[in-house]
DNA sequence: TGCCGCCTCTTTTTT
DNA sequence: AGAGGCGGCA
């Protein structure tokens, strides 16, 4: 039997002249408590804009201080850029000395456990990683290998398939209850489902891939099922730190029980009223039953808000307290005064945007700073006519969330082509690159696809390749179209050599990708061409190929966009971000645009009132990212194909509240150019000049 | 078999 | 707007 010999805490004196940092001083009351708790598992319950980012960041330093080694510190956040931005911060503190800390999300510190322990769980070491539109492109493989040629008709479609997957995956839940809860209308088709989801699972094992739940559930059985491997990864997590709590699914909030199953240290920090990812598996539950499940648990609590306004605070108290699900929360602030909140009827979205811009630039002219003003919405397409705008106006500016460059076709033709090389198994790659080939349509790709697995699971990865080149002939429809993948093949080989430079991979790899992409994009290939160089500039910020990958799989940080023509060199850009990227940031100024019934909440979540509070939660969000001044806006007509103009409504959330939490505005446009010092036609109504642009 | 053009549909949010 | 499905033609 194994005994547990417990030691006494050893409680550094608050007076310990070895800390550097005045930790009394310079946070407050509740932020101290928390960034000096003592040893065992601390919840933090956070308000926005309490200062959770900073007091987790003091946090890290005083464990640092105290003689934590910063490698046995692991920081998990869910998204990059928070991860970045937080070591960062900690880094800052401590000159370097809190470098070492480890972090990151929780699925790319997940990747790295996998990589480190990949035999253990019956994949190469040289798995790859696939995203959301590669997963389905997996679907089909697995449907063809079924020889379900043809489903049923009323059948969900592929991407619906994944999501069931996922929502039973993250949640723990058994398919059956998946399809009983969230879709009905598909389960009779349970067993034909099921059959799929085996197949899939099948075929990411055979081809040495796993998709974002994967690095989870994985990761999570790894360590349940190999004591040993436990023992040595939790033995080196001294604390374990989770940012944006209410946001953990299931998978999530176990792996962290695991992560801290030798040392016993713990912090979580999150909001329940800023839970806005239940749609992937989510679940608040996990917040509130801290408690529960780490019995002994303390709870500390954040509630002043430094950030915002009490006018920005009141009408964000408001809106949350509308909500279904009522929430025990009241943000009170010493930032006493400042602006209403705006709520801005703009004729149409052209209207919108230049109203946006105007009051940018006016703010800049005024001593503000691009990269202290946002704008936020609900979908990445919210913002299109506002980015011809900024284009327009030479205003540079950088967008967050919606669709990702590493999405775009051309760019996940380049990254197929060295996954091939990577790990010759990966069938979804090989797909794609073989695709590319003139002549290769879906028969041909499948045939020469049955070979390559012949060849990688026969004699091992390496043969693949060499076995491809001797079966062509007998595969494939015509000498020309053998020919045609001859050279295919004759390009991916030299890229196997691990010990060439990435960035000359990806140049040699372009000497034969060119020309296909000028054949494949014949019509707007140019538009496309910078992207090419962006994978060339991200190459040559990696070690290996491996690394590159993995960065381009879960969404590259560094991936730079060129600042718009004109624009001034070195001017941190505007903002432009969904409400789901924006989360744990703040701004002096917010712009909420798009703020329409049906978009925000989104017509697609109404079907019950726990999403529609979610949706309400998702604007709590999105208003409280404002430190001192916030527009809504929205545009009073929408076009949609098929339809035609129509009338727009407001957001149900912000309709109908009283003037003396939101004033309404309107837009009148200027009948001729301002002479200067002309007074506007009332105050507090900025008009618009001319459009400089056109519409 | 593969390619092309025409059709419709559907449109969150992220790792 | 863009993707995916389908039918007809080379």
């Amino acid at each position: 039997m194994a005994r547990r010999f417990v030691l006494q805490p050893r409680e550094p004196s608050p007076a310990d002249p070895g800390l550097t940092l005045d930790y009394a001083a310079d946070l407050d009351s509740q932020q101290h408590a928390a960034a000096t708790a003592g040893d065992g598992v601390t919840l933090v319950v956070a308000g926005a804009g309490t200062g959770k980012t900073r007091t987790l960041v003091y946090r890290v330093a005083y464990l640092v201080e105290t003689g934590v080694p910063p490698e046995q510190i692991v920081l998990l956040t869910f998204t990059r850029r928070a991860a970045s931005e937080m070591l960062t911060r900690a880094a800052g503190l401590l000159d370097g000395r809190c470098e070492r800390v480890r972090g990151g999300t929780f699925h790319a510190y997940c990747l790295e456990l996998l990589r480190r322990h990949s035999e253990r769980i019956g994949y190469p070491q040289r798995f790859g990683v696939l995203d959301a539109a590669d997963a389905a492109d997996v679907v089909d493989l697995a449907r063809t290998r079924l020889g379900l040629d043809r489903l049923p008709k009323r059948f969900p479609k592929k991407r619906t398939l994944l999501a069931m997957f996922s929502a039973a995956t993250n949640r723990g839940l058994e398919l059956d209850e998946v399809l009983a809860e969230e879709y009905p209308q598909y389960a009779e088709h349970l067993d034909l489902i099921e059959r799929l989801r085996g197949a899939y699972a099948e075929t990411k094992r055979r081809t040495g891939v796993m998709d974002f739940d994967d690095l989870l559930a994985l990761a999570l059985e790894l360590l349940r099922e190999n004591p040993d491997v436990r023992r040595q990864v939790a033995g080196r997590i001294r604390h374990v730190l989770v940012d944006e709590y209410q946001d953990v699914n299931l998978l999530q909030a176990d792996l962290v029980e695991q992560f801290q199953s030798v040392h016993g240290n713990a912090m979580m920090v999150g909001d329940d009223a800023q839970s806005i990812y239940r749609f992937r598996g989510a679940d608040v539950g996990h917040i509130l039953e801290v408690q529960k499940r780490y019995n002994g648990a303390r709870v500390l609590k954040l509630e002043h808000n430094y950030r915002s306004t009490q006018p920005i605070l009141d009408l964000a108290n408001r809106v949350l307290d509308e909500a279904v699900e009522k929430y025990d929360k009241r943000l009170f602030t010493d930032r006493e005064g400042g602006d209403l909140p705006a709520l801005v009827a703009a004729p149409d979205d052209d209207m919108e945007a230049r109203f946006v811009a105007q009051v940018v630039l006016d703010k800049r002219e005024a001593g503000t700073d691009l990269n202290r003003m946002a704008v936020l919405f609900r979908s990445g397409w919210c913002s299109y006519a506002l980015e011809a705008e900024l284009n327009r106006r030479k205003i540079p500016f950088v967008k967050f969330g919606g669709l990702k460059l590493t999405e775009a076709a051309h760019v996940k033709d380049v990254v197929a082509h060295l996954r091939v090389a990577e790990n010759p198994a990966d069938a979804v790659a090989w797909n794609r690159a073989l695709r590319l080939v003139e002549g290769v349509g879906p028969t041909t790709a499948g045939r020469l696809l049955d070979w390559i697995g012949a060849a990688a699971t026969g004699g091992g990865p390496a043969a693949a390749v060499q076995m491809l080149r001797q079966s062509v002939d007998e595969v494939v429809p015509s000498a020309s179209v053998a020919a045609s993948v001859g050279r295919l093949v004759e390009a991916l080989t030299p890229l196997r050599d691990d010990d060439m430079p990435p960035e000359e991979q990806v140049e040699r790899l372009l000497g034969y990708y060119r020309p296909v992409f000028e054949r494949v994009y014949a019509d707007d290939f140019p538009k496309r061409e910078a992207d090419l160089d962006a994978v060339v500039a991200l190459a040559a910020r990696h070690r290996s190929r491996t690394a590159l990958l993995e960065s381009l799989a879960l969404d590259p940080l560094d991936w730079t966009q060129e600042p718009a023509e004109g624009a001034r060199k070195d001017e941190p850009p505007l903002v432009l971000s969904t409400i789901h990227s924006a989360k744990g940031l703040e701004f002096d100024t917010v712009f909420l645009i798009h703020a329409l019934d049906g978009v925000l909440p989104s017509a697609y979540a109404l079907a019950s009132s726990d999403e529609e509070d979610e949706e309400r939660r998702l604007l709590y969000v999105a208003l409280t990212r404002a430190e001192t001044e916030l527009y809504a806006s929205y545009p009073l007509v929408q076009y949609r194909r098929g339809t035609g103009q129509y009338l727009t409504e407001p957001s149900r959330f912000l309709s109908g509240l009283p003037e003396s939490l939101l004033e309404p505005w309107s837009l009148v446009e200027e009948a001729t150019p301002p002479a200067s010092g002309d007074a506007l036609p009332e105050a507090d109504r900025p008009a618009l000049p001319r459009s400089s642009g056109g519409a």
